[in-house]
DNA sequence: AGGTAGTGCTTGAACTTTCAAGCATGAACG
DNA sequence: CGTTCATGCTTGAAAGTTCAAGCACTACCT
């Protein structure tokens, strides 16, 4: 009797269940239609085209594997294949890391670049048009508000990592 | 100069883009995580226990395919595959319609709805921990009003289907 | 050195999803 | 009837993801 536990799991409330449920099919259908319009505009899946992106934006075209993976909340794994078909498209390529000889280094190539810069005005105007033209300034800083809280509580603790009462 | 375009594309505020980017991190995280809980506790995928939800809650604990993958968000094609696993696995059977001999009906057998009862307690309580209980009750009611706004904009416009002004 | 453990990345197999046909039935029209 | 077109569902192959090893290198400890 020390410890308490619900028996009967706590189950989500009607309103809960409909706010779930809501949520389920946006972020699907959201995330569908703009692989789709990805996938018809520059022939690449969503994730990939992040995958660029996060390259485009990092020092000099170039990021650590692990690094990338970590940005764009991947398995190392993916994210090995995924360069792959980069690579063999020819809008990414690898190089060896100088400073540390396991390392590998992605670098989004001048190909890689200009697809990108091409994908990138269509695929602003969807989430635009899907996203922020539909919500009022207010819901898009109560959104970010949630996101922010949602990843916050599933990030593998590391950010500040001033956990040490857990090591 | 009849109609009006704009030339560079309206680019992404600074807040915009970090809302989006956080949209993204914090939907994906939720997704694996909720993923990776099912695979572990039920040995089955986000999406297929959404279809054994869905069966559970039909009338005869049965749906027409083409319904079932309506309700669900999801194409014809990938339904048909989903269920030829869940029937391999025994929680889903199927069954000729009657009145239309092109039908088929997905059943949740018995065994399958015994799972659904095992898995659905870790499942609530998943995402209770990783949103509701993270979020206020305005927030929550927030959520709900955005995600509601982003699905109906992008349901390929059949619900109300009173746009006669399209056809 | 040698041993051990941890890190960085890749690989192949199994599985899921998408894409493009395809088959069968139903409905409408001559 | 016979055509034609839409509907309901399936299929196989290609593309993408996950899982469990595995290889090579670094760091640390003795």
């Amino acid at each position: 009797m020390a410890t308490k536990h619900e028996d009967g799991p706590r189950w989500l409330s009607d309103e809960e269940q409909q706010v779930w449920r809501t949520y389920l099919q946006a972020t699907m259908l959201l995330d569908d239609h703009l692989d789709r319009q990805l996938q018809r505009d520059a022939k690449l899946p969503h994730l990939y085209y992040a995958l660029l992106v996060q390259l485009g934006e990092a020092p000099r075209r170039r990021l650590r594997m692990t690094e990338l993976a970590k940005q764009a909340k991947i398995t190392r794994s993916r994210l090995s294949h995924a360069i792959a078909r980069l690579e063999k498209n020819g809008w990414v390529r690898r190089e060896d890391c100088p400073s540390d000889r396991r390392g590998q280094n992605a670098i989004l190539t001048e190909r890689g670049a200009e697809v990108l810069a091409e994908a990138a005005p269509g695929h602003v105007a969807a989430v635009r048009q899907a996203l922020f033209d539909r919500l009022t300034p207010e819901q898009q800083k109560s959104l970010g508000e949630i996101m922010k809280i949602v990843a916050e509580g599933l990030q593998p603790c590391e950010a500040g990592a001033d956990l040490p009462w857990l090591r």
